[in-house]
DNA sequence: GCCGAACCGTAACGTACGGTACGGTTGTTT
DNA sequence: AAACAACCGTACCGTACGTTACGGTTCGGC
């Protein structure tokens, strides 16, 4: 069943098929960078590639469908916001910490952002968009209301849920992602990245936790 | 007198027609991204091809000089570590952090950075290597100085000072950098900056101030 | 005034790659 | 079994662009 890319824009995903081509696309993508080829996806997927025309339109089309299907993957714990308490707001900061880390030191998120700001250069700034709205902006939309349940809970305490998540993902990612994206060969075990979100999330907690009794700042 | 590639590197930098050729380089990379071809730098800084090639050998390394000419033209002014009290310190700080946003977000640090991702995901990894060496790593090298002074003086607290350098980073950098390559458009005025830094500044205070009196966390 | 080096402007070359066309194969419908 | 759609593999086309080559101009040295 033929399936063009303007179905695929605003109907249901790509087939299993055109799944495959897809992840076909991503693991050449992490190998090679943007340089890829239409003939070597072609030949990566077995297809041909005027099949890969007919599907996604042109090799900016591949690459979005690309960068959507992917995004498209990662999918989130969603936080209970009854019974919050400091050990569990903690241990959710925690958790987004970590998974974020992880997230931005995959080589396949490294491979994406990198096309993805390349694009953003030129006229074609949907890849970009595209990452910066199911990446930093899906995060921010996932951690605001664990910030403010647990701002109503007397944990914490700000004026603004956004200048508050932005403080914590400077806490989080630092330098990580552009040191990245930039090539620096940064090693991050496990450990190192469960560290990292414990160290976050004390650093947020003194920031923004609930002064109460004497540790008033 | 002719300046070969190799002669450039090791020496003297670039002579005064050639930072001319440089800067219409990077005038074109802001506006072209890193679509820009060796025609269109030619007629930009009218010289010939011929000249660019003698001159940076090939499109890499002129890229690779341009980014090394943008480079040297950011100059730092010291901090003096005698006499540091906490207002001092402060005033540091904040210098540091509007510095720092104001040159990240700065159309030629965009361009810059987004050619340097863009190649760090091929084998010429050199522009990314040149950016990070001279950004990120430059700051760190100037900062931890003034943190170390910080420390000595009895204001601040810390055990590694890399790693205060980089929570410090975070917390001024935070989503900024990611979001102005990926192409959102962020409108920072002087007063934001400032503003930034300022808070910037105290909440890294706040994590790594001495704890005088009653003003244990 | 003459010579050569450096350089400009432009034309030319080679190639890599995006995009298209086409013959052959498989699987499905009638 | 005939017809047809979807698809694979490959050959092909057009073009953009990196790189080179060349004629003409400027300029410093003798």
């Amino acid at each position: 069943m033929l399936q063009t890319a303007i179905e695929m824009m605003e109907g249901d995903g790509p087939t299993a098929r055109q799944q495959d081509v897809l992840d076909a696309v991503l693991r050449l993508l992490v190998e090679e960078g943007d340089r890829l080829t239409m003939t070597a996806v072609a030949r990566r997927a077995s297809c041909s590639k005027e099949t890969l025309y007919k599907w996604f339109g042109d090799r900016d089309g591949l690459l979005t469908a690309t960068v959507q299907w992917q995004a498209a993957k990662v999918r989130v714990t969603p936080v209970d916001r009854k019974g919050l308490d400091l050990a569990a707001l903690t241990a959710s900061l925690q958790r987004f910490a970590s998974d974020w880390l992880r997230v931005i030191s995959s080589d396949t998120s490294i491979a994406l952002n990198r096309v993805a700001v390349g694009h953003a250069g030129s006229d074609k700034r949907d890849l970009g968009a595209i990452v910066l709205e199911r990446g930093r902006f899906a995060l921010g939309r996932r951690l605001k209301p664990v910030l403010e349940a647990g701002r109503e809970a007397g944990i914490l305490e700000f004026d603004d849920a956004e200048t508050a998540f932005r403080t914590f993902f400077g806490l989080v990612a630092r330098d990580v992602q552009i040191r990245l994206l930039l090539g620096d060969r940064i090693e991050l075990t496990d450990a190192e990245v469960d560290g990292d979100a414990v160290r976050a999330t004390q650093q947020f907690l003194a920031l923004h936790g609930a002064k109460t009794g004497p540790k008033a700042l």
